[in-house]
RNA sequence: GGGCAAGUGGUGGAAUGGCAUACACGACAGACUUAAAAUCUGUUGGCUGCAAGGUCGUGAGGGUUCGACUCCCUCCUUGCCCACCA
């Protein structure tokens, strides 16, 4: 007979409603968990990636709370962004109502996997109760200067009349339409959160119970590096070129200077020069690739000849300036010093143009001795060479030795150099937060008054999909009259980036009704940070990146007192079928409410955690999906067959088995919890348990299998639901046993076991490993050097 | 090119430097059944052997150790992140 599941979970699902026994309270009494998994888009379904994600975060939860602590376990729906635009273009219909038709779905879903959410505490990026705090904060940076306003250059499509992000760029064409994608030069608004580089790779170390690798991503995208600034003369006006090198050691091997073809000073060095004509013509080339297709590997350096010359400052030579396109403004001072002997970038764009070349560092291998006969650059350690004064120390030591040097000459500067750049905000796009600000042909950029929030979102926007942002054609929108002079005015039309939305609405969770602050700071200071945060490794860099931005921001108003929001971090592996990410495009994807039909919540929340650890991958399996139903239901059957008094080695597997799941369950190894909870299950087959044993095997299980577990629990008698009883403790008199097993190596090989008092004398123990017959044969007369014991398990006889 | 993971039976996966393959799936066998399903009970790394046993075995090769899936070095493969990064 199987377990009726449907029936079960419909019905503890109404159950936990009624009683809003999920519901989170402010009790400083007590304490507290926040557990938090990333909340999701609303994409319409959820998928096997989602039951992953909240399943993790549900086990956790539930067991924290039948340990007594007060637990927030909220959820809501990152709800604004383009694929809302695309489906209402699609669709004919409005991203308002599409979002929320989604969310009302995904509800449905999620309420149907039994997640142990406070739904009281439900938010929406997309509702104005929301966002108006996403323009509150918007003010604030503005008024501190962190967010602001500047030209630069941006991915660019002609034919939508938009900006694209990097990712919206495939192969240099556009997503959409697939026009060639552009660089141009526009306003956007930025953050500055290059202002919070130091503290944001400084306080990294504090987050030892972060994944390495997500802290190692962090660190790389921070990007903190030492390197020295070189000053190089124009030979025609005295002006200096700054480069940025991180090789001052190959300074005197520099044959040239590559300026990036959007360099300011290029315009001015070529001009009137006869090769001006040609190096116009190729930054206008340049241009005209996108940032995305000229990073491509393979492709050929190309370049040309400026006609201008500068100085090397360390041995006064004379060498030509270039302009090329490997060179980004971006990074360093959008200059280099070309160094062909020991950059293999170099080397070859040296070669296509006949540029000379100097050896500077000379491996104590080589053979080599002129440049002619190098194929490639080298890179590698040695002495240098051709030096000046520096000739015969090792490079790493002049790396050192010669920025100084110059540092002390002015000939350069030691500098540290960031990788991380202002955060983009702007998007020409409908379904997000409006930015708050306003244009005023006197009073210039006015931000609009607190009292004037929220700015909200026209319901009635042209939809179409093409051309610059939809909010430009709300006129009802952009007139509005100048809150300083009140003169007519204009609003920005351009919305903010979806990342902003996510960057705090973990300390919205702690207080999401409230409506005079973005959160309640009372509230805020007992449940932050989160204890617990659960999310796809996707968002390693960005969204973590910019939470951990806004709290230090937050902390800076005097809002919170912590410095970083997510105290622990873990990052779940992927749902994979036949090898693959489970995609629409590909074909294979496994609905997790047709999962739930056949065999129910339980049993899909059992499978996703029994089938790998949940950092790793996971490979969907539809038997493994049975196996875990069969298990269920031999449970189940247990409660059929219960004795008086069950032996003592079923307490003693009893007791094994709740240490072992509860040190499970709190290091994530819901694979090997559940294992042991299938050894119990064995145990009790062969045999029998009893009340006692069955109920707190019942509580074991209950934070994976909630309904299941609910529904013995009171079947046993208990009026009260399972979530307010306490997690079983251990007796761990019960977990030692009073004769032990202990093998028997001989040089490092089994050979043997003998059965002794856990309290057994070493010299007796020595004496019984070595009188065992099937130890005795290997040792036969043979002198013994050595005996090693491991208490309580090995002993290794060395002959 | 740089950084980080990972590599164990037919499969998913276990193993504080101490019995490699727990637990499960699959397969095979037995019990129950007129029969099947379900359920329960066994067997299940390779080679060798009638058997007891022996021997090999955690991507490859070295090293440390009484003892290595685990630690160190070199390499191979796969995955992820970053990257014309100067």
């Amino acid at each position: 007979m199987l377990y009726n599941f449907k029936e079960i979970e419909e019905k503890w699902q109404r159950f936990w409603q009624e009683k809003s026994i999920f519901k989170a309270g402010y009790s400083p009494e007590k304490k507290k968990f926040y557990c938090l998994e990333m909340f999701p888009y609303p994409s319409g379904k959820i998928h096997m990636g989602h039951v992953r994600n909240y399943t993790i975060g549900d086990v956790y939860s539930r067991y924290q709370r039948l340990k007594g602590r007060e637990v927030l376990h909220p959820m809501g729906f990152d709800a604004f962004g383009q694929p809302a635009e695309n489906a209402a273009i699609k669709n004919q219909t409005k991203p308002d109502a599409w979002t929320h038709g989604c969310i009302d779905w995904m509800k449905v879903e999620l309420k149907k996997m039994g997640f142990s959410y406070d739904w009281d505490r439900e938010l929406s990026t997309c509702d104005s109760s929301y966002y108006r705090w996403n323009q509150w904060i918007f003010l604030k940076m503005f008024e501190r200067g962190l967010a602001y306003k500047k030209a630069s250059g941006v991915n660019w499509c002609p034919s939508c009349s938009t900006t694209l992000a990097n990712e919206e760029v495939i192969e240099g064409e556009c997503w959409r339409c697939h026009s060639q994608v552009e660089q141009k030069e526009l306003e956007q608004w930025y953050l500055r959160i290059s202002e919070y580089k130091e503290r944001l790779l400084e306080d990294l170390k504090q987050l030892d119970k972060w994944p390495q690798r997500v802290i190692a991503m962090q660190n790389n995208w921070i990007g903190k590096s030492q390197g020295t600034e070189i000053y190089f003369r124009l030979k025609d006006n005295d002006k200096l070129i700054t480069v940025f090198t991180t090789r001052p050691d190959t300074i005197f091997g520099a044959t040239y200077v590559v300026l990036a073809p959007e360099h300011p000073l290029v315009k001015e060095i070529i001009k009137g020069k006869p090769q001006e004509k040609e190096a116009l013509a190729f930054i206008e080339k340049v241009a005209k690739e996108s940032k995305i297709s000229r990073v491509k590997e393979d492709v050929k350096k190309e370049g040309v000849w400026t006609g201008a010359y500068c100085v090397n400052p360390v041995n006064q030579e004379v060498i030509p300036v270039w302009i090329a396109d490997y060179v980004l403004m971006e990074y360093g001072t959008g200059a280099i010093m070309a160094v062909p002997t020991h950059d293999q970038r170099d080397f070859l764009f040296a070669r296509e143009h006949n540029l000379p070349m100097k050896i500077v560092i000379k491996s104590p291998q080589s053979t080599v001795h002129s440049p002619q006969e190098m194929i490639e650059a080298y890179e590698g350690e040695g002495v240098q060479v051709n030096s000046g004064e520096f000739d015969g120390l090792a490079n790493q030591e002049a790396k050192i030795k010669i920025s100084q040097w110059m540092d002390k000459n002015s000939m350069g500067k030691i500098v540290t150099h960031w990788r991380l750049r202002d955060w983009l905000i702007s998007r020409q796009r409908y379904w997000g937060t409006p930015i708050p600000i306003i244009y005023c042909p006197k009073c210039g950029v006015v931000p609009v008054p607190y009292a004037a929030l929220p700015v909200e979102l026209p319901e009635d926007a042209p939809f179409t999909g093409e051309g610059g942002s939809p909010l430009g054609k709300v006129k009802e929108f952009v007139d509005v009259l100048c809150p300083e002079c009140g003169e007519k005015a204009r609003r920005e039309t351009d919305t903010m980036a979806t990342f902003f939305d996510s960057s705090w609405y973990f300390l919205r969770f702690c207080s999401p009704k409230n409506e005079n602050n973005p959160f309640d700071l009372q509230e805020a200071k007992y449940w932050m940070p989160v204890d617990q945060y659960i999310g796809g490794i996707e968002h390693a860099i960005l969204h973590l990146l910019y939470s951990r931005f806004f709290t230090k921001f937050f902390q800076d108003l005097g809002m919170i007192d912590f410095n970083e929001p997510f105290k622990s971090l873990l990052t779940q592996g992927m749902v994979l079928k036949d090898g693959e990410v489970m995609s629409k495009s590909r074909g294979n994807i496994v609905d997790p409410d047709s999962i739930i039909q056949k065999c129910g919540a339980d049993t899909l929340r059992l499978f996703i955690l029994f089938a790998a650890p949940p950092e790793t991958e996971l490979e969907w399996d539809d038997r493994g999906i049975e196996g875990a139903f069969k298990f269920l239901n031999r449970l189940w059957r247990i409660q059929d067959n219960l004795k008086e008094k069950a032996d003592l080695q079923v307490y003693r597997a009893l007791h094994k088995a709740i240490k072992k799941v509860s040190d499970d369950i709190e290091s994530f190894k819901f694979n090997t919890a559940i294992a042991s909870l299938m050894e119990l299950v064995n145990v009790i087959y062969q045999s029998g348990a009893d009340k006692e044993v069955f109920s707190k095997l019942v509580l074991l299980i209950s934070p994976i299998a909630p309904h299941f577990s609910e529904e013995l629990w009171h079947g046993l008698g208990n009026k009260e639901s399972i979530l307010n009883a306490a997690w079983p403790e251990y007796d761990s008199s019960l977990l030692v046993e009073e004769n032990i097993a202990v093998v028997v190596q001989v040089n490092g090989k089994v050979r043997g076991t003998v059965i002794v008092n856990k309290d057994i004398a070493e010299e007796d123990l020595k004496k019984a490993c070595q009188e065992e017959p099937a130890v005795r044969k290997w040792i036969e007369d043979k002198p013994v050097r050595k005996i090693i014991i491991v208490p309580g398990k090995l002993v290794n006889i060395v002959i």
